[in-house]
DNA sequence: ATGAAAGCGCTAACAC
DNA sequence: GTGTTAGCGCTTTCAT
């Protein structure tokens, strides 16, 4: 059987309570029963039932996690920015995958309210009007990584991506470069809201409008390498003469590489090819990657302390943060000769 | 304040039984009781404390999981297949990574064990007396990850990752390759257990005995992308006029590629790299790497699912599951000329 | 400084 | 078919 605290209680020839004190060093217990307490708690091994304790102190010291897939390299630096913190501050991660399916999102959350979650973040793409209604209703901190909504009802964290793609777009400029593609996912544009891929494209677009040339966008149907890869050949087809592809997200842009040395296409010299996010394999791909460096692991980070913080009653400031993003100038991206 | 069973019972005219009873199935309830109830609780927006559940049922529905660092791909992997199974189950996965700290994972099992999972997957390199010890006082069903040991304590499964490294060998034997290096992990090499990575050398070594020819052993300090890249130089300095490299996992192979790559020498035309594991990245790697292909997500699955026999109580098989491999022959090897 | 007792929200006998 | 009651293992008043 497990042992509980009456064991140690009955073996100590003391009371529950009392135990309860030195476990929790709650209240004062005479040196000598404090002795005779923790000598018994090590040799029977005691350890406290987190799940009992949580039931009356109503902490359960869980943090929710709802995550799009945890093989996304980026997403698996969010989260352990995410579990670092936490556990800083004894808290733990119980971890949600939904590959996508909105349905499985509203059943996790109500899911991590049951468990007694204390809060919840969410690494997703975008959020309908369920799940809008669920996180009302779930009436505790929640935290919205990865796609910003314009009204500003969610807290999140992010970076300025506006700013990241006028940026990169600008520097593909400076390098000469004067017929650049935007390569982007299918659905993001169709977006009424204010996402971060809608931002992406604004920055891009006003870049190259301000420079006075032409945009040139391409839809994928995903955001994966594979998506990147089937693109790149609309664009070599085209009669725009393209010598620089600017992805929105890494793996679309490492997709693209792939398919330019499949087809003999030299990367940087014949076509400069940049990405966003900065995942780890950026840097490890040959031609290294040009591309916009994320923050992800404080994205997570920040986001879990600002659940704690409210969890602490501390006064938390506005709603949306924006962390600071850097241009990573690599091997993909060349001067036009 | 958060409603209760005891608010659903008050507003439907019940006991808090009958609630309890038409939440669970677990008693006929009568239809127009059952239906009245489920109003109030659609109503109220009643959800039942999974907590207090808990404490009474003594089941948590949580699976600690502890790994090393859930940024590496294949450890993503794994927890996929844990998680999507547990899901399957109702279960939920506690995360909790170590970063390679074996105390930190003594620290882990503890509070695990504190917050009553049900039983634990501990994905990591290496076990410890200390961990050893914990893990028998812990008394739940555990699964071990990555690193068989010789003495079959542990349920664990892996694949035959001797008969891999063997046929790779072989493989690359085949293709007239002579002077075959072979790159690992250096604290791996002074193990007396029959760990993985020993078991991984056997295989290279038998298969280039029985064939007559020299071993060459490289040896790293760690097993990251990093690590391959820099023993790169010392086997192209030696004198041994090696043709073809093969890691004992896929990020030293790519460091290895990268290397090769940035000092001008061709791969597969001057020397052949062969790695083990064939993460995601191997397959979008260029040239695409040649590899052993282990099933992460079916390992991850198969050890979730054997936790859960053993807690449903089914008898369980023999300790240690042998998945198939697969040999990826792909681009970054090639036939001696 | 210590113990007795109430109660966290729920399930599961046990009665009727 | 339904209600009453006794816990699950713990913290926390409230006495003493």
């Amino acid at each position: 059987m497990t042992v509980t605290i009456k064991d140690v209680a009955r073996l100590a020839g003391v009371s529950i309570s009392t135990v309860s004190r030195v476990i929790n060093n709650s209240k004062p217990v005479s040196l000598e029963v404090r002795k005779k307490v923790l000598e018994i708690i090590e040799e029977i091994g005691y350890k406290p039932n987190e799940i009992a304790r949580s039931l009356v102190t109503k902490k359960s010291f869980i943090i929710g996690v709802i995550v799009t897939d945890i093989g996304d390299s980026y997403v698996a630096e969010m989260v352990r920015g995410i579990e670092e913190i936490g556990k800083m501050y004894d808290y733990d991660i119980l971890l949600c995958s939904t590959y996508g399916d909105k349905e499985m999102e509203c059943r996790y959350l109500q899911l991590l309210k049951m468990k007694q979650v204390e809060g919840v973040i969410l690494i997703s793409d975008i959020i309908n009007d369920k799940i809008d209604e669920l996180i009302k209703e779930f009436n505790r901190p929640f935290v919205y990584l990865n796609r910003s909504c314009n009204n500003n009802t969610y807290h999140t964290v992010s970076i300025d991506n506006y700013k990241g793609a006028f940026e990169m777009t600008k520097h593909l400029l400076g390098l000469g470069h004067k017929n650049i593609a935007y390569v982007m996912k299918k659905e993001d544009v169709a977006l009424k809201n204010i996402t971060v891929e809608n931002m992406k494209l604004n920055g891009y677009r006003d870049a190259m409008i301000e420079d006075m040339h032409e945009t040139n966008i391409y839809i994928t149907e995903g955001r994966n390498i594979i998506d990147g890869y089937h693109i790149t050949k609309d664009i070599l087809n085209s009669n725009k003469k393209i010598t620089a592809i600017f992805c929105s997200n890494d793996n679309i842009a490492i997709g693209v590489v792939n398919y330019l040395y499949d087809n003999n296409v030299a990367v940087p010299e014949e076509i400069s090819v940049a990405g966003f996010g900065d995942i780890n394999m950026a840097s490890f791909l040959r031609p290294k990657l040009t591309t916009i460096s994320e923050p992800f692991y404080d994205i997570g980070a920040v986001a879990i302390r600002k659940i704690i913080k409210v969890l602490k009653g501390e006064n938390v400031e506005d709603s949306t943060i924006i962390l600071p993003f850097r241009i990573q100038k690599r091997n993909s991206c060349a001067e036009i000769k």
